[in-house]
DNA sequence: ACCTTCATGTCCGAAAACCGCGAGACTTGG
DNA sequence: CCAAGTCTCGCGGTTTTCGGACATGAAGGT
């Protein structure tokens, strides 16, 4: 390959009111990826593609993202919008995964709607698709994407999370 | 990606007793490529696979490579040796070429008997196909590789090269 | 000698399978 | 008649699988 000197990145642990959530994060302070503790091999899995030959270090995150995921839980919903992430998806996730950020805290969007607002309306599984393969949980708000018909139709975590990730954010989004 | 500021490169020519060639060197004065013109395509085909996104410039190659490949033709066979070279394919191919600069001018082996080198005696084929994917021609001498038999067998540039090449290095060997 | 045949490892391109969907047709049951 | 559930099918990007191709070599038959 070109240049690749092996990166490091930090794992850390967090306890949440719907579970541990582990925390990766780099050399420059960005989440890479973050998910619960239960799924803890796929996104292993899903580091492996996006960084490859990355080294995990156990420690800790910086105390921003920290702080920023403490608050979040406590009921200052909006607190993850600013946090800095750092994916590495093809081209069209990376469109998808920013559209995601997009969506205010307390509303939602169906798989069409993202799709058609990423210039794609016929992509509808492909979003689904990508909103599945989305390495950074909760930070990337891919639980606020429903069914048409206003199910949930579907989450990494397991539904209940979803649940009541949406909960969450609409008793406190003011 | 991690991160990819987009590479340029510098293709040289120089004529030599066996046609012209190209030489394609990096920023840090290392080869990446070197073909017979009249292949340029495939070359071009493998640069693309092997530095995706690279800028090709026209230009100079450094002033060690161009007296180096001048020797070599001259006579001072062994002038190619500490060439700095790069390249990128998989881990087989890196082991494949890695043990072609291990055979001193003027010897040959049998594919055969390079598979056993590398410790994967059964991957005779394997290695005709890494050998053939060789990005640079002459300097990582893909060309001292015969059949079992002693027959040239095959050559990216032609056979009538190979021959050419293993009759120069053995004449000028010492 | 020469010419099959066969085993063999790696890589690449094509094709198929996979899905966190959605719209429309069809069934039920009220 | 209407509403809500079920089924079917097309959708598009990604991943996985699969089938050749190949710069061989050894064996076995003419």
């Amino acid at each position: 390959m070109s240049d690749k000197r092996p990166e490091t990145l930090t794992v850390d642990r967090m306890s949440t009111p719907v579970g541990e959530v582990l925390i990766v994060t780099d050399a420059e302070g960005a989440v890479r990826a973050l998910d619960f503790t239960d799924f803890e091999a796929r996104m292993m899995r899903l580091l492996a593609r996006h960084a490859p030959g990355a080294i995990l270090v156990p420690g800790r995150a910086p105390e921003p993202v920290r702080r920023a995921v403490s608050a979040y839980f406590d009921g200052d919903v909006r607190a993850l919008d600013a946090l800095p992430v750092r994916t590495s998806g093809t081209a069209f996730q990376a469109e998808v995964w920013a559209a995601l950020r997009t969506i205010p805290v307390g509303e939602t969007r169906s798989y069409g709607q993202l799709a058609a607002a990423i210039g794609r309306p016929g992509a509808v599984r492909a979003v689904g698709l990508a909103n599945g393969s989305n390495p950074i949980g909760v930070i990337v708000p891919c639980h606020r994407v429903i069914g048409s018909n206003g199910t949930l139709t579907g989450y990494a975590g397991g539904l209940e999370r979803k649940r009541w990730l949406l909960a969450h954010e609409a008793a406190h989004a003011v």
